[in-house]
DNA sequence: CTGTTAGCGCGTTCAG
DNA sequence: CTGAACGCGCTAACAG
């Protein structure tokens, strides 16, 4: 039913190789035998086998992204910025969903490697053994690394972005400032943590209790943030350190009918459609996530590319937008 | 480096076949063998070569999905429905974003049949040739169906969505009901129109002047509501057709100071994470998107898996959750 | 139950 | 510039 190489060399009365040579486009044939080839290839309908040219030069023109969930925003932009960057070059994506989860991650990046993709990008979920990276095709970590799996890595300053959002806040004078966040075994999470103590312990305003840690869904935000709300001495500010922390923390808001910003000022971690959409429209760290996935791509096409040397970590800059949610801007 | 069948079989002391068998499961082989080949396959750290594998077997266990724009999330859940019923069986999904473009689309949909995918589902571009989906590896149509392509589709009941919608503004006492969508070339546009029709013109209310056709894009929905709104005789309610004439509508009304529900009330199709957040909370035609993934998946295993028979197209329903943007609830 | 022998479709020497 | 011949790693008969 498909149509081979060795068909449209047959049509084109040539042998297979030279006719593998032009449909290939790779070593030399005459302009006549060219024409005849690719004639007989577009009458017959051929498509090129690209299972077997793989077989043969070992490589897929296939990279793998492995991330927590591609329902969730920020790694959907991902997906597109790291997508936009490979297919210029021929390449396409296979998509693993791990869901935070070690062994699923574990089991998606063997079924990619089995399907020898040519390299991966891979959000590694909390908990992930450094193992997992060592081996196999070219690999670069996004927004969070592996301690101990030293490959290429691409990130945000994550406790930078985490100062400027408590400077910011502390400039508007509170002095109880929470923090509601996933876990910290997530790297990116760990330093947005350790920007957020970093800058209160400079103003002797750490309170280690104000920081409430969840899971890594909208649920566990909910959940996170009502137990920083719902006190008698809650913090007058909160930082929360991802999209599904700042979406938790208003609807805990709402529901212990807290006002933002009289009662309270709340700045999150990375911007979103609907940051600007809600009342007030929320200040926050945004972080260039389509780049993320984009830097990424560059990485890998490179080490692909043979690009040799030790492994490189990016860092790109976040940027604090200032909104409504902190008072009037 | 990688280590073949043929090495494990060696180390074993077994033949290639021998090995291949218990490595791949199929065929007989003692238990003895089975022990001694699988022993020295996890001390050589073997992985079995899929892309071999396939050229044999003809099947890379691998779907292909061609969406607009995986940061869209009604994609984005689409994607996941589909990958989650498909991984269970042992399929990877190859993503390609083909930007409602026609020709990004046709493109897109020969790389993965060059990779051999053992199917594909497409959401087709507005304007997508129906001969691009005459041959190749077993497809299921997502969401719209282009005219004349006999495969199975999987959409909701648009229509039916469309009268609900409309019959609930009409319920409220509206009179002037516009509509904000993108090409009515994507069928399910199409179909959204015509039911907002039927139901106005039921009641003699229909006004062709208040339908609003703009691109598919936030920004295309911004101006295509503006162009609404900004009139004497504004509409006292509109209807959008999905999420990005929604979020339009509500940016226009803004920038107009048209206030929701007291100026105008709104219903949009589809729902989203956001709908709650906003003040007021959307009323909504909400559809099971998670759903239409999992059911084309399911479709798309079926036809690999021989089914035979004519195209089916399956509709899911959608349902109207009554919030605020019509007035209290 | 096991080993031998063929390919799958294509890229790649190496003589002509 | 072209064709013959081999092999990528694996599955699939088919004898033993």
């Amino acid at each position: 039913m498909t149509v081979t190489v060795r068909d449209v060399a047959r049509a084109a009365g040539v042998s297979q190789a030279t006719a593998a040579r032009v449909l290939g486009e790779y070593g030399y044939a005459s302009d006549e035998a060219r024409v005849r080839v690719h004639a007989s290839a577009r009458e017959l309908g051929y498509t090129p086998n690209g299972v077997a040219r793989a077989l043969v030069s070992r490589a897929t023109q296939t990279i793998g992204l492995v991330v927590g969930d591609i329902e969730n925003p920020f790694f959907a932009a991902v997906a597109r910025g790291l997508s936009d960057v490979v297919e210029r070059q021929g390449y396409t994506v296979l998509l693993a969903n791990a869901d935070e989860d070690p062994e699923r991650e574990r089991r998606a990046m063997l079924a990619l490697r089995s399907r020898r993709v040519d390299g991966m990008v891979v959000v590694p979920a909390p908990g992930a053994a450094r193992e997992a990276f060592l081996d196999g095709p070219p690999l670069v970590q996004l927004d969070r690394a592996v301690r101990g799996a030293a490959t290429d890595a691409v990130m945000v300053h994550n406790a930078a972005g985490a100062v400027s959002a408590v400077d910011h806040l502390l400039a508007l004078g509170h002095t109880r400032i929470g923090m509601v966040t996933d876990s910290p075994q997530i790297s990116s999470s760990a330093e947005r943590i350790a920007g957020y103590r970093r800058a209160l312990r400079a103003k002797g305003l750490l309170d280690e209790s104000l920081i409430s840690v969840g899971g890594s869904s909208q649920a566990d935000g909910l959940v996170a943030a009502r137990a920083l709300l719902d006190r008698q001495d809650r913090p007058t500010a909160i930082f929360t350190a991802n999209n599904f922390m700042t979406h938790g923390a208003l609807l805990a808001a709402r529901e212990l009918q807290v006002r933002i910003p009289r009662d309270l000022a709340l700045v999150g971690f990375d911007d979103l459609d609907w940051t600007t959409l809600v009342d007030p429209p929320l200040t926050v760290i945004s972080q260039p996530v389509g780049d993320l996935g984009r830097v990424a791509g560059e990485r890998l096409l490179a080490r692909i590319g043979g690009e040799d040397g030790p492994p490189r970590r990016v860092r790109l800059a976040t940027r604090l937008i200032v909104r409504g949610s902190c008072g009037a801007p």
